[in-house]
DNA sequence: TTTGCTGCAAATGCTTTGCATGTAG
DNA sequence: CTACATGCAAAGCATTTGCAGCAAA
């Protein structure tokens, strides 16, 4: 199936990357995983595959164009899979819940300020952060993530 | 001086604070220092201050409020003194100088799309990445910070 | 077969911490 | 004098890398 993907990235087809690839594919609510969520995740799968070759499929990805890599506030790194649509992020502080917006007035307004300071703009992150008002959502003061 | 910022923040008065603080205030063009910057200045000003406190007093100073750390996408993360307003950033990639800014539209739809998705803003950051356009700005690929 | 991939363990780089000493209040 | 600060060295954590063995094409 996604193979195509990755031969299209230069990159031989093993089953790490296709399990990687597919973790990525099929977190639908969460889908902003640390390299440690998705080896605990293969672990779970009894998948035996590194934290190493983790992180250096992740950085292949994001090489390929395949997955960006996003460092919000806690440090730790997450990888999204890329769906083409560019988007922004706002996230729970919560329960670590990430909601992905589009706003066209924005995404202008920042394109008007980086003409008029000069800058040819190659990059840019947007993101929030708040409390959600989810049902489910714990407000334990500190944020507990991966479901 | 500001020895009562100190106060306020209930923090003794001492040596590598105040200088700590110095350097912060008198970096008027690249005010964005990470540790190892300022660690690297008070060598330069012959401070016998470990890194240690370095790190200890910034996060000190940032649970104070005094400073804010942001994290750009190298990694390392860089200390601004606060001045109560506030503003985003872009980056230039290729000299690492950072510009502030403030566009109050930005703003205004940054807290209509939180509305709208039912959360409670609490901080947001918003950083572009691009290439400026100044004469003195090394096209060298890779980013030299530091003056 | 040949080149590229993987697992493991060791290394890295930034940041934090333990502990004994020093100093502000 | 007492509590908090500091310096140093060691620890911690996420991430990267070296290397010998393995697998895709």
């Amino acid at each position: 199936m996604e193979g195509k993907d990755l031969r299209k990235a230069g990159l031989k087809v093993t089953l790490p990357r296709l399990k990687i690839l597919e973790i990525l594919e099929s977190s639908d609510t969460a889908r902003h995983l640390s390299a440690e969520d998705i080896y605990r995740t293969l672990l779970d799968s009894n998948e035996d595959i590194g934290l190493a070759t983790v992180y250096r499929v992740l950085t292949q990805f994001e090489a390929a164009g395949l997955v960006t890599r996003h460092h919000f506030e806690d440090g730790m790194a997450v990888f999204e899979l890329n769906q083409g649509t560019h988007h922004d992020h706002i996230v729970c502080l919560d329960c670590g819940r990430v909601e992905e917006f589009v706003d066209s007035g924005i995404e202008e307004r920042q394109n008007a300020v980086a003409q008029r300071l000069g800058f040819a703009i190659r990059d840019h992150s947007l993101i929030m952060y708040g409390h959600c008002r989810r049902a489910d959502c714990p407000h334990r003061g500190k944020s507990n993530k991966n479901s």
